[in-house]
Order: structure tokens, then sequence, then C-alpha cells
RNA sequence: GGUUCGGUAGUUCAGUUGGUUAGAAUGCCGCCCUGUCACGGCGGAGGUCGCGGGUUCGAGUCCCGUCCGGACCGCCA
């Protein structure tokens, strides 16, 4: 038996047992004649002593040990003389009687402590020690519970986790696939997929009206703190239900969570339409934690001479409480942030709300104390507030004041991540214009389905569609999505035909789910999380890296293993594959 | 495809207007220390300044190119 107890579990009442431990050398400490070193596992640190008086060729021996060194330890439990009240075996050690050492370690590149010296790239390569440190455990074990509530909550509802193929068939909507070849069909491909989408409406259609999978998805597009390029949804669908069904469903599973992770009592989730999110917010994932609306000012702005007002589409601000001490300098480093390229503002228009009342803006030139006042009034704003303002074309002016509310968000403190604001944002559009392809392309999916009372724009004036589509979103993260899908082969039909597919190209792409939506397909609708999101968010961490137990880096490369890489040219022959790289 | 920040000791970083032998902390090695637990004290070793080219009497420092990494925009139905 390699060992009788973990690193974590010896308590004082433990005291007089002779045990055995094995673990990793976390540290140890040589004084004169005594010798102590810190034995790891994953569940703790238990302290080894050694003694010269007692047994000189042991505790010499003891002192040979390197870092990281795999050792097995026999001794006594004892009370220690000065306890540790840091840590939870702090009261014990164990008095050391043989040792062995199970393998040597060389020594590691950076420290196996929670605030390592390792960099990111480093611990990457040696992701394998990187996660023998607390705080990436931690994580995962975080991760772990997080799929095991899962599964509680929607097993208790009858749902069932049903497996769907990995090896699919590349479709032109949507992300890039990866694309695979296969040996037994020359010249053919399968694709890894995006989601399993069609095969769980091919499962309501079977019968299975609760379904749900903690599944793997795939999606060759460059990454992001917050965007691997395999990632984990909890992909969930349901039968016979309608939109608010679904809504219910799945707020209870994020109470559920946050109710047995996090302890946790979040208040029902509020709903927002995407109308409003983009109006109120610029956003179509508002981070709800703080108010901060945004006030449009055409109204009062317009025609006063100012013609950066005069000839934008949209002139909005927001009011950030209590920010009239920013400084002159803090105000132009807001200036600098929304003329940043990646937010592409022209500048910025301020207004000071003094605490005497007055009102100071950085165009008094067009606009005198009464106008002012007019603004005050739309933002509500009190004595000192500041109000910002950004003009330009409608679409563009939303987005970047969405950057700059959540910008003053971060400033002011309004974004604490142990406070979590939770709602949908529902009523999404079916469709959206794409400039560059000139066609409609679907906002969420093509199987989303349009709400009824909508169906009749869907030739005359298919942007204005909306959809029973819906986003959950936490703290401005969007951590789940989903829709009623459309489950009637001629609406089905019909859609692909708007987004421009020719009835052959759609019977090809999509014939095996018109073809089933023939069979007596059965209402349904549903949604997924994206898991790994979900867990960095309970985890209080914005990177989804350290949440995932080998991740990818920035380029989609896996600098452990060294993934991707060539293949042999046997392997591409069996393939019937040549290679031609393209040389620019 | 683009913007931006970074690459100097095993590691994390500093390095001034270009100027003598490139520093600190930590880690590592040696010696001392009988209750440490981020132990402490003394000493020591450790560098192709990512790579290539250029400017200059002289480049870690300036310029060009390139590779690698991070963040972001585009992209992500």
């Amino acid at each position: 038996m390699f060992r009788t107890h973990t690193c974590g579990e010896l308590r004082l009442s433990d005291a007089g047992k002779k045990v055995t431990l094995a673990g990793w050398v976390q540290r140890s400490r040589e004084l004169g004649g005594l010798t102590f070193v810190d034995l790891r596992d994953r569940y703790g640190i238990t302290q080894l002593a050694f003694n010269m008086d007692v047994n000189a060729d042991l505790c010499l021996a003891a002192r040979k040990l390197g870092r990281e060194f795999v050792v097995q330890a026999t001794g006594t439990v004892t009370e220690r003389s000065s306890k540790n009240n840091q840590i939870p075996t702090g009261e014990i050690e164990i008095t050391v009687e043989s040792f062995e050492i199970l393998n040597e370690a060389k020594l590691p590149p950076f420290t196996i402590e929670d605030e390592t010296d390792g960099g990111d790239d480093l611990r990457m390569k040696y992701r394998y020690l990187d996660l023998r440190r607390n705080v990436v455990r931690k994580n995962l074990e975080l991760r772990h519970r997080m799929s095991m509530e899962v599964r509680s909550y929607l097993d208790g509802l009858d749902f069932l986790e049903v497996e769907t193929p990995v090896l699919i068939k590349s479709t032109p909507e949507g992300a890039r696939d990866f694309v695979v070849p296969s040996r037994m069909n020359p010249g053919q491909f399968y694709a890894l997929p995006q989601s399993p989408q069609t095969f769980k409406q091919l499962l309501m259609v079977s019968g299975f009206d609760k379904y749900y999978q903690i599944v793997k998805c795939f999606r060759d597009e460059d990454l992001r703190a917050d965007r691997q390029p395999e990632f984990t949804q909890i992909d969930c669908e349901m039968s016979f239900v309608e939109q608010e069904d679904v809504l219910n469903t799945f707020e209870g599973l994020i109470r559920h969570l946050f109710k047995k992770v996090k302890g946790v009592n979040i208040p029902e989730l509020t709903r927002m339409t995407y109308a409003d999110a983009m109006k109120y917010y610029g956003s179509d994932k508002p981070d709800i934690r703080f108010d901060m609306k945004f006030v449009e000012l055409n109204d009062i702005v317009k025609n006063k001479g100012f013609k950066v007002f005069d000839h934008a589409e949209l002139v909005v601000g927001i009011n950030a409480e209590g920010a009239n001490n920013f400084t002159r300098k803090q105000l132009d480093e807001l200036t600098e942030f929304v003329k940043k390229p990646q937010i592409g503002a022209t500048g910025l228009i301020y207004c000071r709300v003094n605490e005497d009342g007055t009102l100071k803006s950085s165009v008094d030139k067009f606009f005198n104390e009464d106008e002012l006042k007019l603004w005050k009034q739309a933002f509500n704003a009190k004595e000192g507030d500041l109000i910002l303002i950004l003009a330009g074309s409608k679409n563009k002016v939303r987005k970047q004041l969405n950057e700059l509310r959540l910008e003053m968000g971060n400033r002011l403190g309004l974004r604490d991540k142990d406070n979590y604001a939770c709602h949908w944002v529902i009523d999404f559009p079916l469709l959206e214009f794409d400039e560059e392809s000139g066609r409609y392309h679907a906002m969420h999916h093509p199987f989303t389905s349009p709400k009824p009372e909508d169906i009749h724009l869907l030739d005359s004036d298919p942007g204005a569609v909306r959809a029973n589509a819906y986003d959950m979103v936490i703290n401005g993260v969007e951590v789940g999505g989903g829709s009623i899908r459309i489950f009637n082969k001629e609406l089905q039909a019909k859609m692909f035909a708007l987004l421009g597919f020719t009835p052959e190209e759609a019977q090809r792409q999509f014939g095996f789910l018109m073809n089933a939506f023939e069979y007596g397909a059965p209402p349904h609708g549903g949604l997924a999380f994206g898991f790994d999101r979900l867990c960095s968010l309970f985890g209080g961490a914005e990177v989804i890296r350290d949440f995932i137990a080998f991740p990818k880096n920035n380029s989609g490369r896996d600098v452990m293993i060294d993934a991707p890489s060539m293949i042999h040219d046997e392997q591409l022959n069996e393939l019937n594959i040549a290679l031609t790289l393209k040389e620019d």
C-alpha cells in the first residue's frame, strides 16, 4: 500500500497513529539539527519532521530531497511543539521513521506556488506542473462541481444526456469548420461540430423530449481571452415548449448553480428586449450591475450651431454619477480611450455638473447655461455628476458609448466580480444584413423561428422580423443563448431561401433535417450555455484558459504537445491528399 | 487581415540623452543555525540582452526586417 492517508486529512485527533503518506516535496527547511519537509498532494500539505539527534542518517538523507521529488514516508502522527494555524494540518507533523524516494524530479522551471513566478507561456509549456498549483487545481475542481450540479438539476427534471457524433458534415453557415479528411472516402471531409444543433433537433423528432449534453464544440475562428477553438457547451433541447418554458427551466438551472456552488440566492432574472438593450446600453449583452443608461439627445442639441451634433445621426450620452471629481487629465484619458482605433470615436464631449449647481461643458461656445440645463434635466443629473456625450452614426456611436460606459463602470468601481446581475435579452432580430456578402445572415442560426406575429414581414421587410431567440447575460457576459426552432418544412425552406440558398443547396446541406420535419416533428426549442465561460464567471476570472486543463494559446497552438504539426507523407498518401502550401 | 504591448540570469523584472566589467529580487549551490512553516545569517555560481541586418568611434538602448508571446478590432450562425 502506497499510502494510508492523504496529505490533507490528518489532525490532532490522529496523534499517535502510524501512517504512510505519499506526495511531492513542496519545500524543505533546515535548521541545524532539524529538518522539515512539506509533503504535498492535491488534498493538502503535511509536514514531515526529521531530527539529527534521533536519526542522523535519516535526517541527512532528507536534506537531499529536492523540490517536487515524489516521496513515500512512514512515521507517527505527532503534535507539533509550535503549531501553524495557517493550514488545516498545522497542529501535527509526521515524525518520520523511514522514507523512500519514488521518483526524483528536475528543478521545475517555475515555482509551484499560488503566486507563481512563471509567465503564461512557460506555464502552458509545462502545464502538467502548472496544474499542481492550488489555484489552477481549484478552478478544475469548481468545473467538476459545476458539471455535477448541472447533471443533478437536469436529471431531476427528466432530461436525458445523449451523445451526438463528433465527425459530421461541414455547413456553409456560421463559423469556420475544423475539417477532418476521410481515408475511406477520398477527397471528402468530415467537419467537427460547431454545436450539436441539428442532432438535438433530430432527437426531438425521435421523441426524446428533454435532452442535454455537456459537449465539446469546435470553431475555427480567432481566439480571445474568453474564446478557445475547442470549448464546452451545456447543450439542451426540449419538445412541446414555448419560449416561456425554456426561459423558466434554464433560469432555474442558473439559480440552482448559484445556490449549490456559490451559496448565493440570486433574484429572478429580469428581461430586456434586444431593441432596448441596444438603445439603452449599446450592447446585446449589457452589464446591468450598474445603471448609467444611455440618454438620447437629438431633440435638445440639434440646430444650435455645433456641427458635430448637427451632422450626427445620433447624439447620445451617459451620466456618470459623482464623477465630477475627474481631473482634466482623466477626461483627456477618456477622450484618448474612445479615440483608440478599436473604439473609433472622433471625440468626447463632457459636461460637469458642479457642486454649486453651475454647468461647465467642453462645448460652452455653442451651448448657453439654459441649454445645458436641459441636458442636466434629460440625464436627471445631480450636483457632482459628469455627463459624457458621443455623436455619430447610430450603430457605431452606440457601440462606442457602450465601451465608454463599461470603462466608467470600471473606473467608478461599479463592476464588483462578487456581485452578480443575471438577465435575459429577448426578441432578437431573426436576420441581420451583411454588407460584405450583400445578403441577410441568421442572427442566431438558420433554425430559429420567427415570431408568429412578424411572419407576414418575412417577404416585405425581413430585417424587421423578430425571432423567438434569447440570450442569458451575467455581468455583461453572454453565458448562453437559444431559440424556439422552426419545426415545419415549408417555413424552414423559406428561411433557407431568405439566407440565399437555392432549393437544391438547402436540400443538399440540410435535407436530412427538412425530411425529418415531414415525419411528425414536435414543436421544440432549447439553448446552450458556454460552460467554460460559466465556470470562469463563477471562479471570478475573465480568462477561461485556467478553467480548461489543457488550453490552446492565442494562435490556437498547444505549446505543450506542439500541435498542430505537420504529418508524414505516408499519412497524406493514405488520405489521398497532396499538399501545396500557398505562399504570399 | 489589422491595432497595440512585450521578449535582458532558471524565473519575474529594472536598465536614464547610445558610453567603463549589464543589475535587483527570487530560485539554485556551499557553509552556519534544534521548532521552522515565504525560516534566518554568510558566501558563490549563473547572461549569444529572441533572431538577422543597418546607423554609429561605440547599440540591451536608435532604424528596418523576422520569429515568439499577451490584449484588442475584424471574425466568432
